[in-house]
DNA sequence: AACCAGGGAAGAT
DNA sequence: ATCTTCCATGGT
């Protein structure tokens, strides 16, 4: 085992595969802050606190909400493994070797939701802005933060009120699909849905597209076998791929899906993670040699 | 089929 | 400093 439990405390032992800044980073969470080597994240109605020494990580939260977190950070799930298994499928050793400390998150499906709607077209600041704001108006009040707000909450407000907190065109989409929620969608049920089933029930909700639902796949229900294709993504399926560069987002996706199997979702995370920052440093970076950034042109095609 | 709809970050001029 | 681009979905 890779952690202990003390008290009201998690000590992670094996911090090669547990990073917060990794975790946090590679885009699937947005309620977080982190400051120096500390890290605050709220899900639900709940909270934690990470802080990252030398050799572990310690993880503080209320005694009753130790076990939540034991699977929020997915913490009996062996990465060392997984890598071990990814790397058999393919050889993206510098992507697991840069985000060695990513983990999958298990979320809770109703926040996933609601957030990955907010997420469509958007960026991670004012994403953040929005959901931040959501808690402030509708969550309940905690000692130190709002939590994130009920269905019940959620379905109190109307467009304008999505208006308001910055969501722009994606508050129509909100209404609607907190309605579809409210009027009986059971997002339980997806958790016992084989993927391809799962994703076709999300998209009927307004504002989840085939993205947005992969998203809420991985991330809300921890389903391996899917993968997100957005542009930093597509950037690596056309890294891979040179001569396929003009099929469909559609299309790249399966092809990852059906390269990577249940390990699609881990693979798309240390790829994203890694062709992101490569790609956001490189032309600063003086230590990127020539041989490296010849790969640029269909990174970018 | 091509374009638009918030808006803020980030790059370009 | 000000302009332009980016971003995923759904409707026209």
């Amino acid at each position: 085992m890779d952690y202990l439990i003390r008290d009201s405390e998690i000590i992670v032992n094996n911090i090669v595969d547990f990073d917060p800044k990794h975790i946090l980073e590679c885009g699937q969470v947005f309620r977080f802050a982190q400051e120096e080597n500390i890290f605050k994240i709220y899900t639900k109605n709940l909270f934690c606190v990470l802080i990252k020494d030398k050799s572990c990580v310690i993880i503080k939260t209320a005694k009753e909400d130790i076990d939540y977190f034991v699977n929020y950070f997915d913490l009996n799930n062996n990465y060392s493994s997984i890598k071990n298994d990814l790397l058999k499928i393919k050889d993206i050793s510098s992507a697991i070797t840069f985000g060695q400390g990513i983990r999958i998150l298990n979320q809770d499906p109703l926040e996933t939701v609601i957030s990955f709607i907010i997420s469509a077209n958007n960026n991670i600041p004012r994403i953040k802005k929005i959901i931040e704001r959501l808690c402030k108006a509708l969550g309940a009040e905690k000692e130190n933060y709002f939590a994130f707000p009920t269905l019940e909450a959620l379905a109190s407000v109307d467009v304008q009120f999505f208006r308001d907190i910055g969501a722009g065109y994606r508050a129509d989409y909100l209404v609607k699909t907190i309605k579809m929620l409210k009027d009986g969608f059971d997002l339980e049920s997806i958790y016992n849905m084989p993927s391809i089933e799962a994703r076709k029930k999300l998209t009927t909700l307004y504002g989840v597209g085939e993205k947005v639902a992969d998203c809420i796949l991985l991330f809300g229900y921890h389903k391996n076998d899917v993968f997100p294709v957005d542009v930093w993504t597509e950037r690596v399926f056309n890294y891979y791929y040179p001569d396929q560069t003009n099929i469909s987002r559609s299309r790249k996706s399966q092809k990852l899906t059906e390269l990577f199997n249940n390990y699609s979702g881990y693979a798309q995370q240390y790829l994203f993670y890694y062709f992101r920052e490569i790609f956001n440093n490189i032309v600063e970076d003086e230590k990127w040699t020539n041989q490296k950034l010849s790969f640029l042109p269909t990174l970018l095609a």
